[in-house]
DNA sequence: AAGCGATGTTAATTAGAAGCAACATAATAT
DNA sequence: ATATTATGTTGCTTCTAATTAACATCGCTT
């Protein structure tokens, strides 16, 4: 990610947890799996420089990257949870509150499909 | 990313598709809170550019920086469940099979903490 | 319908992500 | 012990993600 990104220089301390935990849990479901690391990015179509840095959670590297090792691994389902709109419990207050109207919106009113 | 990565060219299907949806989720979260994408861009410290390649669900964009748009909108506590070991029946089964003994693991034996 | 704010689009620039090679080291296997 | 395989590390090159700026367009609001 090019071009100094404050976020990705020194992100805040509750994404670099998150990072970090990632990166250890697909470490783990490799080694479990018994896949080398160069392994799981031939499926990957990667370098295994790559799926080392995703293992030690590195920021900057690419989400496809992050993505690609969990549906390498089959774990790629657990995303279907991640900001889904009907957990959000606080963003379907703020939308009761001033109705049905919202910032501008020029593209995707709702979201899923 | 830099080096035409496959992964992030052509994602598989699944990624594609988790990517797209994050994206669009991430954009409902912000409409609902009624932040410009300029708004949402300083609060993570990019520009307003990276929020909108967010939002599209672009793939060679940094993870930070998605996890970072999840954290300005107070959804990153979900990402605690992705690729949780302790629902990975497959890794599980696996480590069983054939013992303590894996790949070849320098690092994190386990995990999580 | 007119003004304003949000978002999309383009172009140029720049710092870094990902690739590759070579070697060192650690862990497993024989 | 020895061989083999996996992972870490360094240096280098290549290609691009992210920034900025300027302009176009779309959507509210009044």
């Amino acid at each position: 990610m090019p071009r100094p990104t404050k976020i990705a220089a020194s992100p805040p301390a509750g994404v670099e947890e998150a990072l970090g935990r990632l990166g250890r849990r697909i470490r783990t479901a490799r080694l479990r799996r018994r896949l080398p690391q160069a392994e799981l990015a031939a499926r990957m179509g990667v370098s295994r420089f790559v799926v080392a840095d995703v293992e030690r959670g590195k920021p900057t590297t690419g989400i496809a990257v992050y993505l690609g090792a969990l549906w390498a691994l089959g774990l790629l389902g657990q995303m279907r949870e991640v900001a889904d709109p009907d957990r959000d419990e606080e963003g379907k207050a703020l939308e009761r509150a001033h109705s049905p109207r919202r910032a501008h919106r020029r593209g995707a009113l709702s979201d899923d499909f």
